[in-house]
DNA sequence: GATGAATGAGGATTCATTCAT
DNA sequence: TATGAATGAATCCTCATTCAT
């Protein structure tokens, strides 16, 4: 049934002897990432909740013993996971969304960061049951929170260049909605393809816009921008 | 929470024979009612994955063997329970949502809708579950599809009071954006009470009728309205 | 003294009739017997440690799903299992073994304590597995102390026939030491049959009756009796 | 949790090639001592049922691989740790116990064996239980056995100091009892510290006293001493 | 129709043991 | 030799579903 056993051939041999403990970690850290993958394949498949530790093993092409050798429960996995995910946001995307330039105008630098996270989520469709994952239970809220709440703040501080001097509150409420919104717009974005996808991803740059704009009332000229977008 | 005594003492017994049969029916109705509302409280509760048939059965205050009396499996639960929803919102709100005087603001005529839906899934809980369920697997996705689709008829009628002449694939695009839209702000909207949740309501309605206002240009003044919403 | 059945307390009312309980129920108590009985068995053979349930239900002829409906968990069955035995042990010899007639001569006191715990313990193999058991892990512990402090309490009231006005702590110990000496030789007896098992017996009656002896000096010629008793 | 590297850099490099054997083998007793002190360790908290190879080896500060390189399997670690225990012993106290002056009162002589005995069993928990195992599963049971066997032999010697004519069975038997009692009385004695632990071996030690006086008639005083060592 | 016992496959997790390096 | 990754059967337990009464 399950067909494992190192199918990489990637011929690594160039490897050294010398770093025999190395080698040991390098296979390790393979065999992780390989997990993670296969994570990430079943849990967007079958959300969280219904994803097995077998399967993921499974999809992996190892034994559950194997995936339980690198991570404690199931639950781990998903933490884990979503680490990684952030991590690579940021280092793809620097540490803050913010620095725009406010000269910008609004629907550029909406349409930019748009642009940014939809690429990102469609390269990784895992993010995407992550971070909209109704049901997930026990300690692995915490983290679904605190992926929620770092994207929150980046969101924020990307909103803080166009409302400099706007009530916490109202951001705070503001970037709830911006990141519903896109939510919302992902979802349709990856439900479909080619060029109806493209059009939602306008779509979702319009919703986003026409929502903002009016709150950064002070750049004139950008209410029609949006109002002729589509 | 019903109590469920046949023990009928009434002693008419020449009665018994007749309305034996109607008596039957009814009681499976209420039974059917009752084992519904169990799983509404469980599905808001776990989630459609995480809910188990023996929960609701206990919930429901009868014994499994019962339930599957009267449902075939944990799906044909969602199933019936998506399609009484559905029943209930066309009952109080009539068969489409359209009907809408064409000379009625854009303003109005979304604030209204959104009052109404709001309303409508405070009320049932379950709702929410059902519509956005991200997980749900195998047939139960049609009726879901279903649920969705009917969702999305409405809608796209209620447009067409506004864009009476726009193109069908725009008009299936808007309305999904509409639906989405509302979803994700019925999110937010239910995380919250008081004071805050009236405030995502009316972010919530902010942001469709902003997106929506541009596409309505004939209807002067309303953009004005909505910048001024907040 | 049932089985504790897995009762979320949720608000039921008003259920069920009357007289069909009766036979269910009745069915489930054969069960539970059965599946005690199995428990006692596998625990006797292995340990509890090493019993899993599975082997319990294969044992009670029963799938394992079946024994978790009537026992949340392992633990549980243990503890029920020895409730049970507390419970007949107090029903065949009373409430308590204290109530000896100070004048009996002590040889005949614990002579006859002996014989009926060696039937009792003979008549039920697992009481000395979960007596002894020292691998006994989590909220079992409790339990098992439970039981020793019952069998501790019981030969101190014995004991107080015989030493009156002893210190307390002298008591206590004096108790501890009988419950070892008699687990000790309940071992011996369990490992032998026939006439060995008689020689067991007699043996470990000597050893409880010469190390009491001393301790009531009172009650003249019994040293002698102890002496010649082999 | 030693780190456990045998990098041994005593800078003797001439003498490596000769030595390298016995180094070798040197390193290989080192691992086995320390593999087996790390079982002792874990066996005496969990249970040899419950104590897992993993955990052994983690104790250690080795991998699982390297136990086995030296063990074939967990029985074979409990089965050598006894026969290193059974060693100790003997080295300890000599061949056999025995070799008591028959004119030594028998309470001297049970007294001293009985504090040696406990002196070791305090030093090494573990052969507390090995030697009370109820749990050991398949061929461990014959090690077990072994161990018994050996302790009962030299208890049967130091008896035959002082009942130099008894029937073999009869001295089989009491030396059963004695060992029986002895294990009871440890088991308290370690429950305890301090003061009460100090009791506890005074009461075992009348316990055996006790027990074994009317045997030794011959040796008149005996019975006058035990009874007033309270 | 109602009950609750019964089923058994499946899920998460562990562990003795083996294997490639 | 030492390592630590790999295995897979076994463990405890759950749950959708069926059955006898």
């Amino acid at each position: 049934m399950s067909a494992n056993r190192e199918k990489d051939s990637q011929g690594n041999q160039d490897r050294q002897e010398k770093e025999q403990p190395r080698r040991r970690q390098a296979r390790g850290e393979r065999r992780i990432a390989q997990l993670l993958e296969a994570a990430a394949t079943v849990f967007s498949t079958t959300g969280y909740t219904a994803a097995s530790t077998n399967a993921i093993a499974r999809e992996a092409g190892v034994s559950p013993g194997t995936l339980y050798q690198f991570f404690p429960n199931k639950e781990a996995i998903a933490i884990e996971l979503g680490d990684r995910l952030m991590h690579e946001l940021r280092e793809m995307y620097g540490e803050a969304l913010a620095p725009v330039d406010p000269a910008t105008p609004l629907n550029e630098a909406v349409g930019a960061a748009v642009d940014r996270f939809i690429a990102f989520n469609c390269a990784h469709p895992v993010f995407f049951a992550l971070m909209h994952g109704p049901d997930i239970p026990g300690r692995m809220a915490e983290e679904h929170d605190a992926l929620h709440a770092t994207l929150l703040s980046r969101i924020e501080g990307l909103l803080l260049s166009f409302l400099p001097d706007a009530d916490p509150a109202v951001l705070a409420r503001t970037a709830h909605m911006c990141l519903g919104l896109y939510k919302a717009g992902l979802e349709l974005v990856l439900a479909h393809e080619g060029a109806e996808r493209d059009a939602y991803v306008q779509e979702l740059k319009n919703a986003l816009i026409r929502y903002l704009d009016p709150l950064v009332g002070d750049n004139l000229g950008q209410g029609e921008a949006a109002r002729t977008a589509t």
